[in-house]
DNA sequence: TTGAAAGCGCTAACAT
DNA sequence: ATGTTAGCGCTTTCAA
C-alpha cells in the first residue's frame, strides 16, 4: 500500500502534525526534524491523498464543466484551456455532457452536489430559468435565453454577428441568409439581432424566409438548411452560419449542387474551429478567444469560491472576424 | 449546509446504519424504518458524499484518461465516448493532457497515484519501456514502440491499414505513398508494416521516397508531407494517411496544387472523424469502432479493478473501411 | 515549535 | 434487523 502521513511520522519520529506542516510548507518547522522529515518523505516515496485531504479541507479540488458533447468541436477544444487554466488553481475537471437536451442538462446539473464539485462552469441550452437551483458558484458560457441570476463569460453576440454579416454586406451581398435560428437558444436569438442590425443599418430587407432554423448546430443540419435555402425560387447569394459546424454542412451541400463558393454564395461561420481552416474552400469565420474564455470563468469561480458574495459579472472577451476563402473571390 | 447521513437518521429517529443501508439499498430494513428513512432522506434532500464514501471504500471513485489533447478531434470523440462508457460503473473521468510531448507523459503519468485514480487509460506517444511504473490498473489504447506488460485495446493497426492500401491497389493506383511515418510511434510502425504487406502482396515495388514522416498529426503536417509529394519529379498516384487529420492536410494541399482527387490522387484516411464525412471530397477512411475501444478499455479496468492480477489482455476491437470520394471518381 | 486528539462523512465489523 | 463504534488519511484546534 501507499504510505501515510502516519508511516511518514513513526519512520521519521516526529508527529504527524510535523509531517504535515512540513508537506503543507507551513510555519517553522526545526531544521532538523525538516530534514529527517523530507528523508522519510523520500524514502517512502509519500503521496498525499487528495480525498482525504479536501474532505478535511470541506472541498472536493474539482469543478465540473457541463457542455454539450465532447465531439464537437468547439467544446472539445474549450474542455482543454479549461483543464489547462484549472490546473493554474490546483483544480481537477470534471466533464459532463448532456447532449444538448433538458433532460441531459437537468441530470448533469443534480448530480453537482458540493460534495462532488467545488464550482462548476455551465454551457446548457435547453434549460429554464428554474432549473438553475445551483449549490455551487457557476458561471455560464455564452448567453442564455432565460434571465438568470449567474456570473456569465462570452464574447458580444450581437457585436460579433453585426461583424460578420457586415463583412457580406461589404462585399457587395444584397440577399444574405442566416442559418441557425433556435427558439431556445439565447445566443441564436442573439446571433439574429446582430445580423437584423447589420441587415438594417445597410438598408437591406429582412426576409424572413431568409431564416432558416436548426435543431441542432451539427454539419448534418447546415446541409439540410443549406439545401432548402438553395430550393427557394430566389436563393440567397450570401449565408450567415451560426457556426462553423453548420457552415462545414451548408458548404457540402452548396458542393453537391455544384454552387461554388464563394463566386455564387459567400458563407461566413462562427467559433473558428481548426477544421475551418484546412476545408477548401477555407471558412471565413467570428473566431471568439477561447482561451480568454476558458481562463476568465476559471479565474471568475476561483475568485467566488470563498466568498458567496452574489456580485454578478458578466465578462466579455474578444473576438475577431478571419477572412478566408469562403467569402472572398480570388 | 448540506445534510449528511446523521442528520438523516436523527431525523428519522433511527440510526446511522439504517440509513446507511437504505441509501445503499443494503439488506432488510424494517418496512416502517424505510418509510421513514425515505421520508427524512426526500425531505433533507440528501446527497451522499462522494469523497467521505470513496476514502472510506478505499476507491477514489476516478480513472484517468491520459492523451495528447482534446483538440484532437479523434481523442474528442473517444473522451466522449470513454466518460459515457464510465458511467456505467460509476466511475468519473478525469481527462490529462499530455501534449504528446515526453515530458507531458511523464508528468501526467506521475500524478496518477491510487489515492487520485483507481485506474487509468493511456494513449502515450513518447513514453520508454521504462517511464511505466504505473501504481494502478492500466489500459494502452492503440499498440506502442516498446514491450510493456500492461493490456491492450485498439484495432489491428496492421490489417486496417492493408484494407485502406489494398483499396488504392484495386483502384489501379500503383505509385502509393504513406503519410505519417514516426520513429517512436508504435502504431505509425505497425501502418508503415501493413502498408508494405499490401504493396508486396500485389507485387509493387516498395519506394521508400514515397514514405513521408510526420512529427505530428496535424492537418498542417498533412500539408506539408503532400506537398513535398507533389514537388518529386514523379509525384503518387495515391496516398495512405495514418490518420485522417494528415488526409485533410494532404487534401487541402492537393487542392492548393489544382491536383484534382481523386482523378489524379486518391487518399485515405484513418480513424474516420465526422469531418471526413463532410470534407469536399468525403474522404475514405479506417473507420475503428471507437465506442467499442472506450467500454472494452473501461470494461477491463473494471475487471481489474480489486484483483490485481498479472493477466494481460490484448483485446482486438472491430474496424471497417467507409469507401468515400476520395478515392472512387464519380 | 511540536504532540495529542478530534473529526470531516461515510461504511463495515461487531454486537445485539 | 438495527445500533454502536472504529477508522479511511488528512488538517487543525488546543495544549504543552
Amino acid at each position: 500500500m501507499l504510505a501515510t502521513l502516519k508511516d511518514v511520522a513513526r519512520l521519521a519520529g516526529v508527529s504527524v502534525k510535523t509531517v504535515s506542516n512540513v508537506v503543507n510548507g507551513y510555519s517553522f518547522v526545526k531544521p532538523d526534524n525538516r530534514r529527517r522529515v523530507e528523508a522519510a518523505l523520500e524514502a517512502t516515496g509519500y503521496r498525499p491523498n487528495l480525498g482525504a485531504r479536501n474532505l478535511r479541507r470541506g472541498r472536493t479540488g474539482f469543478i465540473a464543466l457541463v457542455l454539450p458533447e465532447l465531439s464537437i468541436p468547439y467544446f472539445a477544444e474549450l474542455a482543454g484551456l479549461v483543464i489547462a487554466a484549472a490546473q493554474e488553481h490546483e483544480w481537477n475537471v470534471l466533464i459532463e455532457q448532456t447532449f444538448g437536451t433538458l433532460s441531459g442538462e437537468r441530470l448533469a446539473l443534480a448530480s453537482l452536489g458540493p460534495h462532488l464539485v467545488d464550482a462548476a462552469i455551465l454551457s446548457p441550452e435547453a434549460l429554464q430559468a428554474d432549473d438553475f437551483q445551483l449549490s455551487v458558484p457557476a458561471v455560464l458560457l455564452g448567453e442564455h435565453a432565460v434571465d438568470v441570476p449567474i456570473s456569465r463569460v462570452g464574447i458580444d453576440n450581437v457585436a460579433a454577428s453585426m461583424a460578420a454579416v457586415r463583412h457580406l454586406i461589404s462585399l457587395g451581398r444584397t440577399r444574405i441568409a442566416a442559418i441557425g435560428a433556435h427558439p431556445q437558444r439565447g445566443t441564436a436569438a442573439l446571433r439574429l439581432e446582430g445580423y437584423r442590425a447589420a441587415l438594417a443599418e445597410a438598408g437591406l430587407d429582412f426576409d424572413p424566409s431568409f431564416v432558416v432554423p436548426a435543431l441542432n448546430y451539427h454539419r448534418a443540419d447546415g446541409a439540410a438548411a443549406m439545401k432548402s435555402l438553395l430550393d427557394m425560387r430566389n436563393p440567397p447569394d450570401a449565408v450567415f452560419c451560426f457556426n462553423d459546424l453548420l457552415a462545414i454542412g451548408a458548404m457540402r451541400a452548396a458542393a453537391e449542387r455544384f454552387v461554388r463558393v464563394p463566386r455564387d454564395l459567400a458563407i461566413v461561420g462562427f467559433d473558428n474551429n481548426e477544421e475551418s481552416v484546412y476545408s477548401s474552400p477555407s471558412l471565413t469565420s467570428i473566431a471568439p478567444d477561447k482561451a480568454a474564455i476558458a481562463s476568465a470563468a476559471v479565474d471568475l469561480l476561483h475568485a467566488r469560491a470563498g466568498s458567496p458574495d452574489l456580485v454578478l459579472d458578466d465578462v466579455q472577451t474578444p473576438f475577431s472576424l478571419l477572412v478566408r476563402e469562403s467569402t472572398v473571390v480570388r
